[in-house]
DNA sequence: CCTTGCTGTGAAGTTTTCTTCACAGATTCA
DNA sequence: TGAATCTGTGAAGAAAACTTCACAGCAAGG
């Protein structure tokens, strides 16, 4: 069940949208105001939420702000006045995914919350994947050994590489190599030689964390 | 060509000691004092060091100390007068590798640093096996459900696990759990309850760095 | 031009990992 | 006690990962 965040001054308008979106099938979760809108998203993540633009203290733009240091991948929907629907555009320059105008339409806004969950967890997947590709290529010691030379030489040829790894046939340094650059850890330069990607850097700090996390 | 850090207050000493190792095959450095040792440790890492239980300033045993501090796993050797061989045994109990006594034998030296040497290689083999099971366990994602499952959970027993991962074998489930505890990241209690052990918890942790560094 | 070394492909194989299934001893609980 | 559920083994097969080999284009250097 998504769980969702509604922040707005009103009561009223607060009550109503709890009820629209507990019927819908949602779990819902309100703040009257920003500052106790980020206290409740620090303690626990929600799947999205639901701000007004315009509340009286913390401006909805500034709680968004702070939304999105908190969980730069949060979902969160810009609630505006029919008049100020530019502000709501500045918003999504921000960092919000989406908005809606007030008074708007029941079905307009269970459209718009299910598109933008729905884009969460298409996010979500191709983190998914990556993850995948990373810790499969991970798991094979010939291509760490690869990694961990192009992380110390920069760049390497193919020889080189088989050299240094004392391997007779420079074929399977071949597969080994193709398959970092499937999962996005090593890339070829047009001089045909190796680097490891701003990923495969990554990578290989967590690789180091990891192993002194195993010896400690 | 293993490096060795040779801490000695007497300069005569430390110049037959290098000429004694140069031409075993290591490479030298040396340090008067234990506070330049440990400055020296800091920057870079040595295979081995010589201390000097004996020495003006600090003593050989608090340098002991503190070099354990920067690298527990580096290997420390303790020269030590023959009259003081009981607190060379004491050093060792405080984490050096080995102890020789002054005036010693030549040989007995290059063998004492021989076998301490082999002892970290085959160490550092030990850490690498284990980090080959901990990386071919998570490359597949079932397993990795699993131990976010444990994480969550704290412990679980086996249906509920297949349950919950929607499995329709649970044999599947068991074949998973197995190369877990193959890899000590996941024990069994009494009850029958999985739990995720020490290490499980660690790579949990690494896992999640990596996640958000792929997702940046 | 010919040789040598580098880079690569594609098609067998081999090995390892993963899945499935048939079965069986515990345990629970009605 | 008897039926249902849980936990597990072992073997056989399927799938994926890895290795090996035969071959080929291309560039550099004599």
């Amino acid at each position: 069940m998504k769980s969702i965040l509604i922040v707005d001054d009103d009561p009223e308008f607060r009550a109503n949208l709890t009820e629209i979106l507990t019927e819908a099938g949602y779990r819902t979760v309100t703040a009257s105001t920003g500052s106790e809108a980020i206290e409740k998203a620090a303690n626990r993540s929600f799947d999205a939420v639901l701000l007004d633009l315009i509340m009286p203290g913390m401006s909805g733009m500034e709680v968004l702000t702070e939304l999105k240091k908190l969980g730069p991948k949060s979902k969160i929907i810009m609630i505006t006045a029919f008049a100020t629907v530019d502000n709501a555009v500045h918003a999504i320059k921000r960092g919000a995914s989406d908005y809606i105008a007030k008074p708007f339409n029941i079905d307009d806004l269970l459209v718009t919350i299910k598109l933008v969950l729905e884009e969460a967890r298409f996010e979500a997947n191709i983190k998914k994947l990556d993850m995948d590709y990373a810790l499969s290529s991970l798991a094979n010691p010939i291509r760490r050994k690869l990694i961990r030379l192009l992380r110390a030489n920069k760049k390497m040829r193919l020889m080189e590489l088989t050299r240094e790894l004392s391997i007779t046939d420079h074929t399977k340094v071949i597969f080994h190599l193709k398959t970092l650059r499937d999962s996005n850890i090593v890339y070829q330069d047009k001089d045909k030689s190796y680097h490891l990607t701003r990923e495969g850097d990554r990578i290989i700090d967590c690789l180091s964390i990891l192993e002194n996390y195993l010896s400690a």
